[in-house]
DNA sequence: CTGTTAGCGCGTTCAC
DNA sequence: GTGAACGCGCTAACAG
């Protein structure tokens, strides 16, 4: 430690107050003289003085703390989120403590929410799915809580409108005059509310709307990395030489569609088109059509309600919905002839 | 908090023993009948107990928290260097706390060291670069610290060969019969031991050896982005219309360089090489030729050091070196003929 | 092997 | 406006 932590009390001395007002000057609480405040600001900055956090959030019961529940930092739509909402806590002088959902197994490991007791004021997560016994145990936990990207009920909620994005998605493809498009999503079990869930359900949508085939032939699942979306593209151009589009649920996904279909000699855009979902930052560069949003932003606004209820505004589980928007890139292109 | 929270006080009367003997049994430590730990244990997990680690850190002075400070979380280093980070303390018992570099201004702003005080027992610096004045303020927090990428004097360090990397990247290009060939990387004044400035250095050394030019001219600094890749590839290409390789010091700059090949109508591996530096998981997908190394397993290995240093082991600033390794893709190919 | 006793460093009533 | 005293919940020394 080199120099011996400073404590309130060597403040206290210093300035020749109490530590009460030590605390009081600091925190910028009424009931202090002007002046004693600025004094008391002084002595403590000159020494360097932190109030030690534990202490303070014993006396206090309040940590200053959230946290940041994931199920993986490196997948692109969670390292936004995390990076906005990192930023917007650290300045409202609070602290993100990172948790990444175990996911060693398959389905993954239990969301141990013991390790978060009375360790945070309030939890984020981040997710695509929450089962109601993750969600008991995070209720349990006893602090407020919102969810980016899949819904839950009782809980705030910030995310866009997958279905609508899907619909858009979808559209694009049938207007380019596709016929047989595949879906690449999530598990065809996820709960009716999830964004994986209501992806598919947009997709089917439009393609029950023109009469198009739908059925699970054409819905294949994968884990959203751009690895297993390859795989899964590989198996649909096997299964449907017929195949001329694909919709997948993500853009690592679309990514990994993107090099199987280039592997088969094929070129986006115009033998096979390719849409993705995300605005990855890559996108641009691989020339991939997609839905558009912006995780950094909703990963920041969850962390604003959360500041908000903490600071007192009431937790009544609103719901904030972000836009998408569809970009148009080299990857999608109308259906080729003959098909 | 719905019920209120059970202390160990409740625990001990419980099982009719005391809070010391409660908190003993608990941690595993010795002195304890094997029956009563196995009573306590019992009736712990019946209460659902948790120690507050706010009253264990105030009493024992340590936190069980790592600090993970980098400078942004969405670019692909950093988060899989966080992502192993973080499952790694979180297996030995560990939280992970996030502190991201604010980068608003340029140069970024200050790393505010106080916030770190008294609440982390560890910290990990995973940056290019880091200035003297962020080291002393890190030093003077007076807890273990270990760097990844960024070597620092007198710290733990765990990284690259990045010169040897460098070197490799350009002795391809070289050997693919290419004369003119550029760098994009990080600022020409970053310190020597930084990895920017070696991977500058070991293209500077592989051209200055076979007699090539590697002046100012072929010498470009961008921000790590794709975007500013483009952009400075861009700014290449005008000026030096007989470039036919770019060596850029990131994946992610890389990425961008070809998006800007392809929009001149040129064709990468063709007309322009491109190499990276990284190993980025979408490499594959655009085809590109890399020097890859593992950010998850620098960023697991610099945790588990931490945890032993911790753990009692000496604090002697070691350096662990990783692997790197040349991937040859499509983006880079011999010289076209007539240049 | 177990219980007792002090703090750890603050926030927070109360009095003054 | 300011200070004194108590307690947050736990760990660590010391007795026994």
């Amino acid at each position: 430690m080199g120099p011996m932590a400073v404590s309130i009390e060597d403040v206290a001395r210093a300035a020749g107050v109490s530590t009460a007002t030590v605390s009081r000057a600091l925190r910028g609480l009424p009931h202090v003289t002007p002046s004693t405040r600025a004094a008391v600001q002084a002595i403590a900055d000159e020494l360097g003085y932190t109030a030690s956090p534990s202490a303070s959030a014993l006396a206090s019961g309040r940590t200053r703390t959230v946290g940041l529940v994931v199920p993986a930092i490196s997948r692109w739509f969670f390292a936004e989120c995390v990076e906005g909402a990192e930023v917007t806590l650290r300045a409202a002088g609070f602290d993100a403590l990172l948790y990444s959902l175990p996911d060693t197994a398959r389905p993954r490991g239990p969301f141990d929410a013991a390790v978060l007791r009375r360790r945070v004021d309030a939890v984020l997560v981040a997710s695509m799915s929450f089962s109601a016994g993750e969600t008991a145990a995070l209720r349990s936990l006893g602090v407020p809580a919102v969810f980016v990207s899949v819904p839950q009920e009782g809980f705030a909620h910030v995310g866009i409108d997958d279905l609508a994005g899907a619909v858009a998605a979808t559209r694009h493809l049938v207007g380019l005059g596709h016929r047989v498009i595949a879906h690449i999503g999530g598990g065809r079990h996820d709960a009716p509310s999830s964004p994986t869930a209501r992806r598919r359900a947009g997709w089917r949508q439009v393609l029950a709307e023109a009469g198009l085939e739908h059925g699970a032939d054409l819905d294949a699942e994968a884990d959203f990395t751009a690895e297993d979306g390859a795989r899964v593209t590989a198996a649909l151009l096997d299964r449907r030489p017929d195949l001329t589009a694909v919709f997948a649920a993500s853009d690592e996904m679309a990514m990994g569609a993107l090099r199987t279909v280039r592997e088969r000699g094929l070129e986006p855009g115009r033998d096979v088109s390719v849409i993705g979902f995300d605005g990855h930052t890559l996108g641009s560069v691989l020339g991939l059509t997609t839905i558009a949003q912006s995780a950094h932003d909703q990963g920041s606004r969850a962390a604003e309600y959360l500041l908000d209820v903490l600071a007192g505004a009431p937790d009544n589980a609103p719901t904030a919905l972000f836009p998408t928007e569809l970009v148009v890139r080299q990857s999608t292109g109308p259906v080729p002839v003959g098909s």
